[in-house]
DNA sequence: CTTATTACGTAACATTCATTACAGATGTGT
DNA sequence: ACACATCTGTAATGAATGTTACGTAATAAG
């Protein structure tokens, strides 16, 4: 099984996923008579709320609208379908990090991220907390191939942020004293935090105070 | 389904779990054959590495090294299994929160809390990460008592750092200024981040340092 | 229209799931 | 010794799992 990922998380680098083979000749068929994108958005959702292990396929049949030979012959299998709505997560949900990576100076930097995810986790109308985290932390043996999946998301999202950190670091921003890959985790321990808390129950108003409190000590006042 | 907790995690109160209810008369039969702590570590273990959807009854099986009718016998079915392991979790291995809690002022309990954290998530022979998110933190419907009782668990240990800052509070050494709620969900936020970042891999010397930076924020120098 | 080609829904597939029925094994109490 | 209660391994249970075979529908090209 191959599984790995063909795009990187809080940067650019995405790679088509539609391994389209024409497979006959220059002839077409019946086209297809759903909308793509809604479908695997709501896969997506699904995957965010139950897991990988805790969504089955007529689950995904019965969110997707769609019979289970056509989410075949559009996605794949069930972890093609999982690939494609993790990348379609950090596509389309994910951006708020990347905007707070476009700030110009670290300190709009660190409160963009922290509102940005206070944002994020407190808005309704979708799953509490992180794809990366609900999606699969852990599982049976078969499933690896998408805890993986998760893990190397989360990773890459750190190195987004040190990536950030380096250049503040370059600009003169960031303490000599500092160490940026400690520092680094820091930041991704408390973000990953806030979604376990969001994932807890806590309201808008709940992260946006402990978000507050550990911009304080950060240094950042408001 | 009954499915309550019936032990407080990170205090006293740990009620009996074994219901065991003589159905016949006085009459003895044949004695368990098993040693029932090493079976259920097993299963503890297994739950704690895959989760409670990525433990199958065959996985247990194997792992305890009993036959399904013994395992069924002895702790009922895979629900209640898997709640007399989220008690044992916090009996045998959740007792370094419980130990840094004793601490005397506030500054050696937050010293204490970060320290064993660490040693804890950090030292081998048992899954990285902490059973309060990898056993439940997502899953399909019919599952979703175990992923509450993990979230309860999760919100208990909060409960008791709460109750350890406003001791603090009472002993006058929490500052005024600071909110006992947002405090303590900001420390339970760090402390999810740490366990996130063990499932990361990080190494023990890693979640150190990050857990450094934390204390170092939290204006304890060391 | 005819034909080629693909999409689609239904139903089947083998496998695994949690759970239990059954029969024999092993002990306790008398 | 006996009778009895409980344990324990095997095998079976029905339901659910992910996946695919197959027949039909729908479009495109000639």
């Amino acid at each position: 099984m191959e599984f790995c990922i063909g795009f990187t998380i809080l940067g650019s680098n995405i790679k088509s996923a539609s391994k389209v083979m024409k497979t006959g000749n220059g002839k077409m068929g019946r086209p297809i008579s759903f909308d793509k994108d809604a479908a695997l958005e709501a896969a997506m959702l699904l995957f965010w709320e139950r897991g990988f292990e805790g969504t089955s396929m007529a689950d995904l049949t019965h969110a997707m609208g769609l019979s289970p030979s056509s989410i075949y012959a559009a996605f794949g299998d069930k972890h093609a379908l999982f690939q494609l709505a993790a990348k379609r997560y950090m596509e389309i949900r994910a951006q708020y990090a990347v905007t707070a990576l476009e700030e110009p100076t670290l300190e709009r930097f660190l409160r963009a991220l922290f509102d940005n995810t206070v944002a994020f986790l407190g808005s309704k109308g979708h799953p509490s907390s992180c794809f990366t985290l609900t999606g699969a932390i852990s599982c049976g043996v078969d499933v690896e191939p998408a805890k993986v999946l998760m893990k190397e998301m989360r990773l890459q999202n750190e190195a987004a942020i040190k990536a950030r950190l380096l250049k503040a670091r370059r600009a003169g921003e960031f303490p000599k004293e500092e160490n940026v890959d400690d520092y680094t985790r820091y930041l991704s321990s408390l973000l990953s935090g806030l979604a376990i808390q969001a994932a807890n129950g806590s309201t808008r108003a709940e992260l946006k105070r402990t978000a507050e409190v550990a911009l304080r000590h950060l240094g950042i006042e408001r």
